[in-house]
DNA sequence: ATCAAATATTTCGATATCTAAATACTTTAA
DNA sequence: TTAAAGTATTTAGATATCGAAATATTTGAT
């Protein structure tokens, strides 16, 4: 119940901060039921189709890509791997690196769900015009600095 | 390094998307550092924040307010109970629900670290403008409802 | 050439979180 | 009034995730 002595731009952050984790909270769990029909997890899809969309990577640029800890692609790899939808090769060169390609199962499934992945987000999005969704993202892409 | 056939509409919320998801993670991390000197997870923290600001409240409200289960609740509540921080308390007329209440030491514990979450976030969004971080408020206050 | 520092991944131990089922209580409607 | 349906919380069992330490390899400086 206590209040405490905010200033106007600080009450302006903590507002925007509540919005983009709610924001976020909905638009993730929309995406999280179709995921569950496929029986794969937020971090594998996300591994799939960095995949497809890129080409072989290591497990470091994909724990970039997915913003997860490089113990947790471990994990994730692993994961996939048991499925059959990826493989590892370390790399020739350097031989510390592991090299995470797509199966041809693994292609055949993010080629499957994709789409549908696609349909759900714009879907959940088309609450915005584009010139409104361009607008944020613009905003978004500045916040989403590693650093300043 | 398959290319679908994507609509333009399609391509710009697949990107606002990625924009949202990397943005909430930027801003999460930032706060996640000083929330661990104070052995606090972010739902604990969130829970004692809204118990300070709204008052006791049952655990069925704070599971919404804090975007997490009601199952979750249980154990953030325990850890929390178990720290001294709140206090459950039967509701007397009707013994379903639990209100949470803080204790002293809970309420000293937010009220001291507030002010340094309020400024973590507060520097981050000050990348943005008030003006900029009110049109994204606005952006994501959208996109954040439940339904549609 | 060799050893220290840096880098990529994995292992380990711990915690956060979820869904589904169980429990406890209240409300509603015949 | 009582049984069924609804609601709040907890328990149980499972998985996702993390940070720190361990391992394997490469790079760089002397």
């Amino acid at each position: 119940m206590s209040q405490f002595n905010l200033t106007g731009s600080q009450k302006i952050a903590l507002d925007t901060y509540i919005k983009l984790m709610r924001a976020g909270n909905v638009v993730t769990n929309a995406i999280h039921r179709h995921l569950l029909d496929e029986k794969l997890t937020h971090s594998q899809f996300a591994v799939l189709e960095a995949l497809n969309h890129l080409g072989p990577l290591s497990q470091g640029e994909l724990s970039n890509k997915v913003l997860k800890s490089n113990a947790n692609l471990t994990t994730v790899v692993d994961s996939l791997e048991k499925k059959g939808l990826v493989v590892r090769q370390r790399s020739a060169e350097d031989r510390r690196c592991v090299r995470v390609n797509l199966t041809t199962t693994g292609t055949q499934m993010i080629q499957r769900i994709f789409p549908r992945h696609v349909e759900i987000v714009a879907r959940r999005f088309s609450i915005l015009s584009e010139k409104e969704q361009n607008q944020l993202a613009a905003l978004l892409k500045k916040l989403g600095k590693e650093s300043f």
